[in-house]
DNA sequence: TTAGGGTTAG
């Protein structure tokens, strides 16, 4: 066997690790043996060998493997890769042990090995041997080497040392992405949020991991609004990595395999989510390759955009490429639903060969609710609040339901009863980005500094589209003074979608799209309003509500009204 | 004389 193969061996091998192929893996691994092709000397081989067992959760066989190496051809490598192997699948205490018998046996400690070490104290939070190691590191000069620091920060943030840390962090000439992000996630878990947004704000570059930080920071502390806004900030900021991978997909088909797939259905997935169905399109018609998941990611970008027509129109297509499995199923359930063939959804729904989960069930809820559907919307609901009793929004939409019925009776009972238990509805709150900066309403809000600019803006396009057609829908709402229209209305039109509009409207150049994200879902009134206000005003509005986008054209909306 | 081992979050 030449020496191409040898790395073709140790390629696949690696492949059938990283995806878990087993089967292939020890058939591989098999041939090898038989064909004595293991023993070739320098062919690092037995290494990839090792690994593959130790990721696929077959550790003693990885140990037996590592062992039956000859000490002539055992270097340093394969001891730290066994290391790193102990540590990265929680074999924390063999991996210490690991460490102190290569120093016992004089194997080579070098900066990688370190890095190991440090990995494994800082998951024990172990700073007796984090503080032994920083001392070899510093005897052997590797404190020279930035991940060897960022790793010895980690185990001092995550064992509460925030000083040794920073000091460690200030005498280091360069910084690395990582680096920083080790420290903004020691001091937002010991210095608190607001000295952790110091220093977000004070970093020259972030990548994926540092805004998760952020926004976990926020999310563990119950700053869900703050959290928010910076997933929106996020996404509007990281917009240009798109368009790098965009171009790594345009160069896609020379060589098809496994990850140029999963990059193209990433693709497909985030562009749809961020409201771009038509880039999300011109991806997966760009990809040569295909499998199911990059089918459902595009069926599930379609169903969010309201394109379910397309849906139904590809599926044969679909069909005769990869085998459809039940994400598709729910995928297209949930079309059926918002079409209004509800009873044809249900029908599907109880055949399939799993219970259906929240996801399936709440969607359904919310097409019986679009359609008028009370009494199959009422057996759902029964289903969903057995499955998760606190969350009320399942109860809400019922009692919605019922107000736009005229059952003012029977929603008196429900509101009644949901004060009682203390469930009250979460407050819609509706983010926009504009110049720089995230701004963030509530209805009715007048917090924002700037508010009375705002609600004359209110009032004049309010004006302005009722000329242009727009009726309050009042329907859905029940006021504290029955039939009290105007107050309705009043509360209508301070919704917070509206007022992150108008501030939009007011902040931004004629024609600059306005990219709103609401928590809850957008109600049927400010959904026709914005209709009314994108032809009037000549603005895309993009709005991201809880299930969907909703894209503001010339007078219509993306979601073909499917809400 | 190259190839195999590494740091941050969830």
């Amino acid at each position: 066997m030449k020496w191409l193969s040898y790395q073709k061996a140790r390629l696949l091998l690696r492949q059938c690790a990283h995806h878990s192929f087993l089967r292939p893996g020890k058939e591989l691994h098999a041939v090898l043996t038989t064909s004595g092709l293991k023993k070739a000397p320098n062919s690092y081989l037995s290494n990839s060998l090792f690994q593959f067992y130790a990721a696929s959760g077959d550790m003693c066989t990885a140990q037996k493997l590592f062992d039956e190496i000859p000490l002539s051809e055992k270097d340093n490598v394969d001891w730290t890769t066994l290391l790193s192997s102990f540590s990265r699948y929680g074999f924390l205490v063999d991996s210490m042990k690991l460490f102190v018998e290569m120093r016992r046996k004089r194997i080579e400690i070098d900066d990688v090995s370190v890095v190991c070490l440090f990995g494994v104290c800082a998951k024990l939070e172990d700073l007796g041997f984090g503080v032994q190691g920083h001392g070899v590191a510093v005897k052997m000069g590797f404190l020279t080497c930035v991940k060897v620091c960022n790793a010895l920060m980690d185990v001092y943030g995550k064992c509460g040392f925030v000083s040794e840390v920073k000091r460690i962090f200030e005498a280091l000439d360069e910084k690395s992405v990582v680096s920083w992000t080790v420290v903004l996630d020691t001091v937002v878990k010991w210095d608190g949020l607001e000295r952790g947004r110091e220093v977000f704000d004070e970093m020259p570059e972030r990548n994926v991991v540092t805004w998760t930080v952020m926004v976990a920071g926020y999310l563990g502390a119950g700053f869900t609004d703050e959290a928010l806004d910076l997933l929106a900030e996020m996404v509007f900021k990281c917009r240009w990595v798109h368009v790098y991978a965009l171009k790594k997909a345009m160069m896609m088909g020379e060589e098809v395999n496994y990850d140029t797939v999963m990059v193209g259905t990433a693709l497909v997935d985030m562009y749809a989510k961020c409201g771009n169905i038509d880039s999300s399109m011109k991806v997966f018609r760009l990809m040569h390759k295909r499998n199911v998941v990059t089918w459902n990611a595009m069926f599930s970008g379609l169903a969010m955009h309201g394109k379910g027509r397309m849906v139904i129109d590809m599926f044969s297509e679909m069909v005769r490429e990869v085998k459809p499995d039940d994400l598709t199923f729910t995928a297209v359930l949930n079309l059926l639903g918002r079409a209004g063939r509800i009873e044809e959804a249900e029908n599907l729904m109880r055949e399939m060969h799993v219970p259906p989960n929240e996801v399936v069930l709440g969607s359904l809820l919310g097409s019986c609710s679009v359609h008028g559907k009370l009494e199959t919307a009422e057996r759902i609901k029964r289903e969903l609040v057995q499955m998760s009793p606190g969350n009320t929004e399942y109860q809400v939409l019922m009692s919605n339901m019922y107000a736009a019925e005229g059952r003012n009776d029977i929603v008196d009972r429900l509101r009644g009863r949901m004060r009682n238990r203390g469930i009250r509805k979460t407050p819609g709150m509706s983010s926009i980005h504009a110049n720089g900066s995230v701004h963030r309403f509530s209805s009715g809000d007048r917090s924002h500094p700037r508010t009375k600019e705002i609600y004359s803006k209110l009032n004049e396009v309010i004006e302005r589209i009722r000329s242009a057609g727009y009726v309050p829908d009042v329907a859905g709402l029940v006021s504290p003074c029955e039939g009290d229209l105007e107050n309705k209305e009043q509360a209508l039109c301070c919704h917070s979608e509206k007022l992150a509009v108008c501030f939009g409207l007011l902040e931004t150049k004629p024609r600059t799209p306005l990219h709103v994200f609401k928590n809850l879902r957008i109600c049927k009134d400010c959904h026709a309003a914005m209709k009314i206000v994108s032809k009037v005003y000549d603005r895309e509005i993009i709005i991201r509500d809880r299930n969907r986008f909703h894209q503001f054209k010339d007078g219509s909306c993306s979601c073909s009204d499917y809400w």
